[in-house]
RNA sequence: GCCGGGGUGGCGGAAUCGGUAGACGCGUUGGAUUCAAAAUCCAGUUCUGGAAACGGAGUGAGGGUUCAAGUCCCUCCCUCGGCACCA
């Protein structure tokens, strides 16, 4: 018995190579590594191109979302090398965080054991996406050749007065006696311990990025390559706002309450002060206040985030002090408030509810007193025991401000108070300075040494690396093991030499990817943190990464490039000329309700969906148990909704090439994408689409005079360099590949239409066939490669130029334009592309269809958009 | 809650500068091929009326500007990302 596949490769019709990704993938990837093609170094007679995708936290598997990205970044590299530029890319990896610290509780492996056998298990994979990584730059954020030079510009940091201590809020389990990160505190509790989680006040470092925070938002206007979204979000993020701090004297102890507004113009409306529940006057009142007391302690179990507190209950207890009122000298009443924080600003604001929602909402639960001091500008009423008027508008209630409007009232206001000393024009921002401070583990031990005599020390520069010890054992407590480690801790002073405790805590993660993207430009240089190939390569050309780092990630990397420039080892100001943030990766989505009132997640993968005969799903099932699961759409694909599908399975089966097709074919690249099992097999259908069509003319060497075509070989001719401009213009200027990989599949579908044998039609199939190959070869570089060498060609296609277009093939004699009859589609004509309007106008009119809708009528105008359109207005 | 996106056929998406809405792909329907199936190929496929020609409606909802609106303006709804210790 044959096999069927047997069978087919016996018949002469499929005597042709038949696609197969399993000999084609390795073939190529050995090419390139035989041939270093990836390697590069500074060459000044080339334009270079540093191409950058952020590097990948190492869990161990490569998801879709990687594959997606590295994708993106891969065919950009490989597009821009055929431009002639010299190209970067380089990978490495995001290696210190939590989840090795996870790891290392749940199945008794060091973080550091565990990390690199991720690393080794992914590298694998990505080499098998057939990604050209320059790998002689790898670097590991875990390792000390790479960790030691943050140390090191800490240190320098430090001497500068850019670093300081202070206190600050953590979330605290007083179970588990550890500092829980936001995504560990679950409902209020430790997702270990399940105790209910208490804010906790500790010394911590921290960077000042608010020096730098004009900076930050003046350059966000140079980033011209940036999407506006992400600088957006980064101006805002900032948060510049003028305003005014005002001083509020207290009766009792004689102390001021400092607080900032940006609408001065409502001070006259101020009714009551807040301050926050850890404010000293709060702490202080509370000493003999077991109430207050009590509040304040309830205050301390909510989490730590802005979003948290921002839509909390709001909560208040009055202190029983009051203050005075700057202008009016009037008493108001200070009141502790849960949605105050005491690390913004002062810990204390003026509450204005008449004129702030917020305020409002709650001088209505507490029958606190509102005062409307701004009316309209116009001549509506509003009444503001009904809702806030947070609009400006002309003073009312305001003494001798009367009558003035919101803008000139902050001026006269303001000055005001400057010259009774009772407040100043200040500049506020939203941005706080950078806490680096984290009491985990796995991180990069932040380089000082607390001597009881010197105060904080740094270590100095013939002592670092700081050396993270790799060898420890966890408790289930998931607490850092140097903590208990008096090897690591204990040490000397080094400014006076005495006995003295190392610092434990160790760096946030985005320290380590703050800078990475320079260290890849000089990864082995062990005598600095860079050097001069740094001003060769930065800044980086174009970077590729998630939507989700549209702030954080980016602006922490932004500020230490303006570090690191002050410092003398960048030349340029800003580390990322072009960002691109693509989408996440969507799956559906199934699950059956258990009887612990939960939810059990199902793989789509062991799902079957039934539809009626128009395609719509009517019933989904599950093919383990064959019975119905319930459809909860869309969403990421994360662990917790099992709708992960895994690349290397994919690979597998369809090759590297199928699926770098497909995830960016499925969605523009900064659009979200969705995952369809049956949009990889037409990707798939595609590939061998082209594969056969090639294949069928590796023999067809005819060459001929392209002037003398006839009109339909012309026309394909045309479309051939029509669509050669287009995708020139989707992947070199837009990041449109899913239309660039549309206008292919379209010219490949006109291509296999052809069954003209002649010599010019051959010879055009040709030219049309290796121009989809070239065009195609960044997206799917195995079978490019493949297909060059079968087409004839000597020199491998990852040393091809792009090619070039024919500006004689896209000339053309007659075009159609549409006709219009007020606004709606009438009719088609044929026009000369040199026609004059009167021409196109008298032949728009004498349409057969046309007619019918104008006559009985009066033109009244006629509209004629060259190449496009004839618009005929008429009634 | 605050900041920033998005919403177009059964589905993913296209329409780049205000000018033919639905390219391309998936799914689906019919046909060819096959003993049969898979694969492949051909044709149809926004809804709706019609045998067709050709009409009517249609880009989350409602209003507006314009000869012309998916695209611009206003109001609203839904949804996604971020919110500083996930990375």
């Amino acid at each position: 018995m044959l096999h069927d596949s047997q069978k087919l490769s016996m018949n002469p019709e499929f005597m042709q190579d038949q696609y197969n990704h399993k000999t084609i993938e390795p073939n190529a990837q050995q090419y390139w590594a035989d041939n270093k093609s990836f390697q590069v170094s500074e060459d000044t007679n080339k334009e270079k191109f540093y191409c950058l995708s952020m590097f990948p936290y190492p869990s161990g598997k490569l998801h879709m979302g990687h594959v997606r990205n590295y994708t993106i970044g891969d065919v950009i590299s490989r597009f821009q090398r055929m431009q002639g530029k010299n190209v970067l890319q380089p990978m490495g990896w995001d290696a210190f965080g939590l989840p090795a610290e996870n790891a290392a509780i749940k199945h008794n492996v060091p973080p550091a054991q565990w990390t690199d056998e991720n690393i080794a298990d992914m590298r694998v994979q990505l080499n098998q996406m057939g990604l050209a990584y320059d790998w002689t730059r790898e670097l590991a954020t875990c390792k000390p050749d790479y960790y030691r030079w943050e140390q090191w510009f800490f240190t320098k940091l430090y001497e500068k007065g850019l670093v300081y201590r202070k206190k600050s809020t953590v979330n605290w389990d007083p179970v588990d006696q550890t500092v829980l990160a936001n995504e560990q505190v679950v409902d209020g509790r430790g997702w270990r311990s399940g105790a209910l989680v208490e804010q906790k006040e500790i010394s911590q470092w921290f960077l000042k990025i608010t020096a730098y925070a004009d900076e930050l938002i003046d350059e966000v206007k140079k980033l011209q390559g940036w999407p506006q979204r992400v600088r957006t979000m980064q101006v805002n993020w900032v948060g510049r706002s003028e305003g005014v701090e005002i001083k509020f004297e207290v009766e009792a102890d004689f102390q001021t309450l400092e607080v900032f507004t940006t609408r001065p113009d409502t001070l006259m409306g101020v009714t009551y002060l807040a301050v926050a529940a850890q404010h000293p006057l709060a702490l202080s009142v509370a000493e003999n206040n077991a109430e207050l007391a009590a509040f304040i302690q309830a205050c301390k179990h909510t989490k730590v985030s802005e979003a948290d507190m921002a839509t909390i209950e709001k909560k208040g207890y009055p202190t029983g002090i009051m203050a005075i009122h700057p202008l009016t000298g009037e008493r108001v009443p200070v009141w502790v408030a849960n949605f105050v924080l005491m690390s913004y600003g002062s810990g204390a604001v003026m509450s204005v509810p008449a004129h702030d929602q917020r305020d409002w909402e709650f001088s209505k639960l507490y029958g606190l007193e509102i005062k409307q001091v701004i009316r309209p500008s116009n001549q509506n009423t509003v009444d503001t025991a009904t809702a806030a008027f947070t609009d400006k508008g002309i003073l009312i209630n305001s003494g001798e401000f009367n009558g003035q409007n919101s803008y000139d009232a902050f001026d006269t206001i303001a000055e005001k108070l400057a010259i009774q000393k009772k407040g100043n024009k200040t500049i506020n921002y939203r941005l706080r300075d950078w806490g680096v401070s984290r009491q985990r583990y796995w991180g990069c031990p932040i380089p000082i040494i607390h001597c009881d005599d010197c105060g904080p020390v740094a270590v100095p520069e013939k002592d670092l690396p700081v050396k993270l010890p790799e060898q420890v054992v966890f408790d289930e407590t998931g607490g850092s093991p140097i903590k208990q480690m008096p090897e690591f801790y204990e040490t000397t002073c080094p400014s006076c030499g005495k006995a003295a405790r190392r610092e434990t805590d160790t760096f946030d993660t985005f320290f380590e990817s703050s800078w990475y993207y320079a260290r890849y430009t000089c990864a082995d240089n062990d005598d600095g943190m860079l050097d001069e190939r740094a001003n060769y390569w930065l800044p980086v050309d174009q970077y590729i990464g998630g939507i989700e780092h549209a702030v954080l990630h980016l602006l922490y990397s932004r500020f230490f490039h303006k570090l690191m420039r002050d410092e003398g080892l960048v030349e340029s100001d800003e580390p990322y000329k072009n960002l691109l943030t693509q989408g996440m990766v969507l799956a559906d989505t199934y699950y059956r309700d258990n009887e612990k009132g939960g939810k059990d997640w199902i793989n789509p993968q062991d799902v079957k969906t039934k539809t009626d005969d128009k395609g719509r799903v009517i019933e989904a099932i599950s093919t383990l148990d064959g019975k119905t699961v319930i459809s909860a759409g869309m969403s990421k694909m994360s662990k917790s909704k099992n709708n992960g599908v895994d690349p290397k399975y994919l690979i597998e089966k369809y090759g590297a090439d199928t699926l770098r097709l497909f995830s960016i074919f499925a969605a523009p690249p900064n659009q979200s994408m969705e995952w369809s099992d049956s949009g990889v097999e037409g990707a798939q259908r595609f590939i061998k689409r082209l594969w056969r069509l090639a294949t069928q003319n590796i023999n067809n060497h005819i060459r001929t005079d392209t002037d003398n075509l006839s009109d339909s070989l012309r026309a394909l001719r045309r479309k051939i360099h029509q669509t050669l401009q287009k995708v020139t213009d989707d992947m070199g200027e837009r990041f449109a590949f899913n239309t660039a990989i549309a206008a292919n599949m379209e010219l490949l579908n006109e291509l296999s239409k052809l069954h003209d044998k002649s010599d010019a039609a051959q010879a055009v199939l040709k030219e049309g066939i290796e121009t989809i190959v070239l065009m195609l070869s960044p997206i799917i570089p195995h079978m490019g490669h493949e297909l060059w060498i079968k087409l004839g060609h000597q020199k491998a296609i990852i040393d091809e130029a792009w090619p070039k277009v024919d500006t004689q093939a896209l000339v053309q004699n007659n075009i159609e334009m549409i006709v219009q009859v007020n606004g709606k589609v009438r009719g088609k004509i044929q026009v000369n592309v040199n026609a004059d309007d009167e021409s196109i106008k008298i032949l728009a009119q004498n349409n057969e269809n046309v007619q019918r809708f104008i006559e009985n009528t009066t033109i009244r105008k006629i509209i004629v958009v060259k190449g496009r359109l004839v618009n005929i207005v008429a009634n």
